[in-house]
RNA sequence: GCACCCGUAGCUCAGCUGGAUAGAGCGCCGCCCUCCGAAGGCGGAGGCCAGAGGUUCGAAUCCUCUCGGGUGCGCCA
């Protein structure tokens, strides 16, 4: 149940009616009539701008609109009052029943309220986290991974189809240094007194894999060249590696659907094919690029490259795909995932990057613009950096991956739950300050804390209930004692509800989980404020002994409350707790 | 030099894709509570939305320019 959308529908459904009549004229143009939340409470439940909006392609005043319209809004029985105001907005009040009726729809879907149909059944690929196969996830794929992870249950309760994607860069280069520093590893394991020179990779997580290697091939290796253990130590390296991460991303409660292998477009023709559909369309060149302006690059010399065009799909300048000695770039194997990615038959791609790919975006962009004839968005979504603090102190870095604090770590220090809530608390193009100690503080200061007390409220009251012999708790439906609420806060409480599936609707379409996070943490401070009028006044509370049909009446909108506030963590992948530690 | 992101209360940040008198937390000031409906509650001050133009009924939000911060810019991915 979605009231806003409803209130929307009878808005146009009314300006249809009024142009039949004659009194608006046809065929106008409804795309920006909105159905808005008012920033001012006394300004009703809801407001429209229909009529300011159609005034001047309608040739008229927008209250030669508005009065009209108003009159007929306010002859739906869900509404109390339509009252034209300011320049032309519309203020609905709705009825009391129509709030009532809400809650019963509420709990009647339970888990589902919340979930709107704006992708249709659409599919949409996501893909995030992405992290070179040289060692655990630091706290910078961390934020990656919750964002990514939390954008995909987003799309989903949005009504998308979703695929959560890890691209696994095990092609390139680095998968060759990963091997060499596994294979001094592996020396090692054999007795040899090792030091991990500049460029390796020099973390202990190295060592276990290095000893495994030992276990398993004995001496073999000890005297061969590179080219024969080369190829064993990347294959097996790489898939520890990978193991490794699968573990870290589970561990923050991440799931993903595909793995897909850079090394599987190599030797497939599928780079090749590729590359060959975009010279098909005159979309790659032989040429040389110019220099940079007003940068120095110290051995620059121009030199003939393989070019793709995507100057010609908005990006600035024309990049290589091929190096000056023929080898690919990393470019070239990106376009081929995403050409892959096209076939698979998805409506839309998401690519969750680290900030530091920024320049990456417009070439990648433009790529899959040419790929699908324009036919698929490819929305890329940058995460930026995270600074880690303990007690106001920035946060030490990890002793076993040596250079980079780990998501382990992060987790170690305060688990995964308040990790995801704390990183949805920003957005993601935001840099982001987490400090470990206000994270765990028990305060209204903290957001994760907040919103989990206030779940944790909504769950411990039906036990007061109990004690306090509410009898006919079990007997009474919602429908039955809901006309009991009737308190302005009751009120303004459903109100607060019913804007949740329009927020996850705005969320989704803007690519925004965070926006999830502040409602929730509004809702949290309307529900605790809402409790504490039982403080100073007893005929407010909850549970009232000598009223069990309004006991049971408020009960209701505790467990609606409840019922959101598990939704909204739900999307952001955080646990809904019943009671605090 | 060019491109992208950003600039909102003293601090950290929201602001529902253009709506009405710009919001929250911290900090500050005032009042209340010491009750297991616990780990606090209520209220107040505090703003030229970096600046200047423009678009329109209406701009923190869209466009242009300026200033200030971050990131990136062939042979790393």
């Amino acid at each position: 149940m979605n009231l806003f959308a409803e209130m929307k529908t009878l808005t146009l459904d009314s300006l249809a009616a009024l142009a039949r009549e004659g009194a608006l004229p046809q065929g106008l143009d409804m795309g920006n009539v909105a159905v808005q939340l008012p920033r001012d409470p006394a300004h009703g439940h809801m407001s429209t701008n229909a009529a300011m909006v159609l005034a001047k392609t309608a040739g008229t005043k927008p209250r030669a609109i508005a009065e009209p319209l108003a009159a007929r809004l306010a002859a739906d029985p869900r509404i109390a009052a339509a009252e034209v105001a300011g320049p032309g907005f519309i203020n609905l009040r709705l009825t009391d029943a129509t709030w009532h009726g809400l809650l019963g729809a509420l709990l009647a879907a339970g888990p589902a309220y919340g979930r709107v149909d704006a992708g249709a059944g659409k599919r949409v690929n996501v893909e995030f986290v992405s992290a070179n196969p040289t060692g655990p996830l630091h706290v910078g794929h961390t934020r990656g991974a919750v964002f990514g992870d939390a954008l995909a249950r987003l799309m989903a309760f949005a009504g998308w189809e979703v695929t959560r994607e890890y691209y696994i860069n095990d092609g390139g280069a680095q998968v060759d240094v990963l091997a060499r520093s596994t294979y001094l590893r592996y020396r090692e394991a054999n007795g040899e007194r090792v030091t991990i020179p500049e460029g390796l990779y020099p973390g202990d997580y190295l060592v276990g894999i290095g000893r495994d290697l030992a276990a398993r091939f004995g001496t073999d290796f000890m005297e061969s060249g590179e080219d024969a253990w080369l190829p064993v130590f990347r294959e097996a390296a790489t898939e520890a590696m990978m193991a490794l991460i699968r573990e870290d991303l589970a561990a923050l409660g991440v799931v993903m659907d595909v793995y897909f292998s850079e090394k599987s477009l190599y030797g497939t023709r599928r780079i090749e094919d590729t590359l060959a559909f975009l010279q098909e369309n005159d979309l790659i060149y032989e040429g040389v690029l110019e220099p940079p302006k007003g940068r120095k690059i110290e051995d620059w010399e121009p030199r003939p490259q393989t070019l793709f065009r995507s100057s010609a799909h908005g990006d600035d300048t024309d990049r290589p795909i091929k190096k000056a000695d023929g080898t690919w770039t990393y470019f070239a194997p990106d376009i081929a995932y995403h050409k892959d990615k096209v076939d698979r038959g998805f409506d839309l791609l998401i690519d969750v990057l680290g900030a530091d790919h920024g320049g990456y975006v417009r070439r990648i962009t433009a790529a899959v613009a040419a790929l699908s004839a324009g036919r698929v968005a490819l929305d890329c979504k940058l995460i930026q950096l995270v600074r880690l603090f303990k007690d106001g102190e920035p946060f030490k870095m990890s002793k076993r991956a040596g250079m980079f604090v780990t998501l382990r770590d992060v987790l170690d220090e305060v688990g995964p739950d308040v990790t995801r809530f704390v990183m949805l608390m920003r957005k993601n193009d935001a840099q982001l300050d987490f400090d470990f100690t206000a994270a765990l503080d028990q305060s209204r200061d903290n957001p994760v804390w907040y919103v989990q007390y206030a779940h944790a409220r909504t769950v411990s009251v039906f036990a007061r209930a109990r004690e306090a012999g509410i009898a006919k708790m079990e007997q009474l439906s919602v429908e039955a004692c809901a006309h009991r609420l009737s308190a302005p806060e009751e009120i303004a409480l459903l109100a607060k509800l019913s804007v949740f599936p329009r927020v996850v609707e705005g969320a989704a379409s803007a690519f925004e989980p965070h926006r999830i996070a502040f409602y929730l943490y509004e809702l949290a401070a309307d529900f605790h404020a809402y409790w504490h009028l039982g403080n100073d006044d007893p005929g407010r509370r909850v549970i009232r002994s000598d009223d069990p049909e309004l006991s049971v009446a408020r009960l209701c909108l505790c467990r609606g409350v409840g019922q959101v506030i598990a939704n909204g963590l739900g999307v952001l992948g955080v646990t809904p707790l019943d009671e605090l530690s």
